[in-house]
DNA sequence: CCTTAGAACATGTTCTGAT
DNA sequence: TATCAGAACATGTTCTAAG
C-alpha cells in the first residue's frame, strides 16, 4: 500500500476521489489524511489533512455553527463513508486531533438567530425603501446598505470578494 | 443482497450516503439507479435514477453546457467512484438510457461568452448609475434592472425564486 | 396519500494568490 | 519554488410544494 502517515514518499497520478492509487507512475507526493481515508497534501489550520476535511472544518468555524450529538458522542465512520456522519463528532475529532482556526473577526460574537432574521429584514427593508424614494423624492438621504453591510458577521451570505468584488456564496442565504 | 433492478420491494432506515444497506427494519422500499450503484427513489426526467444522477443530468441542461470526450467515449466508472468521472460520456450514459428534459425556456438559444459577459457588465453598469442619480437628481426613470432581467436565460446566476423572491445560486456565478 | 421537479442545503474538488 | 488560506467551482443530499 502507498499510505503513510508519516512523510514517506508516495505517488499519483490524479484520481478524481481523493484517494490513494496504486503506485503506477512517480508524480506527487503526499500522506495520509490524519482524519480520513483521503490524501493530504498539505497541512491545513495546524494538521495534516485533505481538502475535504479542511473545508468542513473551516465552514463550521467561519459560520459559527455548532452541532449535538445525537448518541454518545463516539460516532465512527460507517460503511462506505470516509467520514463521521455525525457533525459533531467530526468537528469534535478536528479539534481533539489539533486543528485551530480563530478568524480575524472572531470578536463578532453569535448573532442570534432573530439578529440574524432582524438583518436580513434590514437589508430587505432598506433596499425597499431605497427603490421607493428614489422614484418620488429627491433626497440627499443615504440609501446605500453599507450601514447594514458594514461589519457584518461572517455567517451572513452577503459577503464582497475582496478581489473580484462579487458576492461570494459560501455564506449561504445568497 | 437488497438491491433490485425491478420492483420488488427492499427495505433501508436512511444510510447517508444513499447506498443500500443490509435489510435490517423495514421503513422506505428502493430499487437501484438505472446509472449508478446508489438507491433510486422515483423516476426521474424519464428514468428511474438517484438524486446525485437527477441533479448531474439536470444541470448540465440547465445551464447548457457540453463536454467532449477526451478518449474513447467509453470512460467507466473507476475505482471506488461510483458514477463515470468523464462529464461527456457519463451524460451520454444519461441521455442513451432514457433521460430526456427539455425546459420551457428551452428556445433561449445558448448566449456567447461575450453576451455573457456583456449581461454581467450591464447589470454592474445599472446598479451603479442607480446608486449615483438617487443621489444627485430626482427623476422618474426606472432604474430597476428588470429590463436586463427579464427574459434572461437560464444559464446566469441571478435567477429569481419565484417563492422566495431570493437570488439563486444554482446559476453559478454568485 | 403519491410522485417528482425544483429549491435549498451540505459537502467535496480545484484554482489562485499571497507569503 | 513550496505552502496554504480562501475563493471558486462541482457534486451530492434533503426539503418543499404542485399536481
Ligand atoms: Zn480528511
Ligand atoms: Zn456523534
Ligand atoms: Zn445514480
Ligand atoms: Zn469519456
Amino acid at each position: 500500500m502507498c499510505i503513510s502517515t508519516e512523510s514517506s514518499a508516495c505517488s499519483s497520478t490524479s484520481a478524481s476521489p481523493n484517494l490513494p492509487t496504486s503506485p503506477s507512475s512517480q508524480v506527487a507526493t503526499f500522506r495520509k489524511c490524519t482524519l480520513c481515508p483521503r490524501i493530504a497534501y498539505t497541512t491545513n489550520y495546524n494538521l495534516l489533512t485533505c481538502d475535504a476535511c479542511k473545508m468542513f472544518f473551516r465552514r463550521i468555524v467561519i459560520l459559527n455553527k455548532s452541532y449535538t450529538c445525537k448518541y454518545e458522542n463516539r460516532c465512527r465512520a460507517s460503511g462506505k463513508s470516509l467520514v463521521i456522519a455525525c457533525k459533531a463528532c467530526r468537528f469534535r475529532q478536528c479539534t481533539d486531533a489539533g486543528m485551530m482556526f480563530r478568524p480575524n473577526f472572531s470578536e463578532v460574537q453569535t448573532p442570534e438567530p432573530s439578529e440574524l432574521e432582524a438583518f436580513v429584514r434590514n437589508v430587505v427593508w432598506l433596499d425597499a425603501r431605497r427603490g421607493k424614494n428614489m422614484k418620488f423624492k429627491f433626497t440627499d438621504e443615504d440609501f446605500s446598505l453599507s450601514d447594514v453591510l458594514e461589519n457584518r458577521p461572517m455567517k451572513l451570505v452577503t459577503r464582497v470578494c475582496a478581489t473580484t468584488g462579487w458576492l461570494l456564496k459560501e455564506g449561504k442565504l445568497l
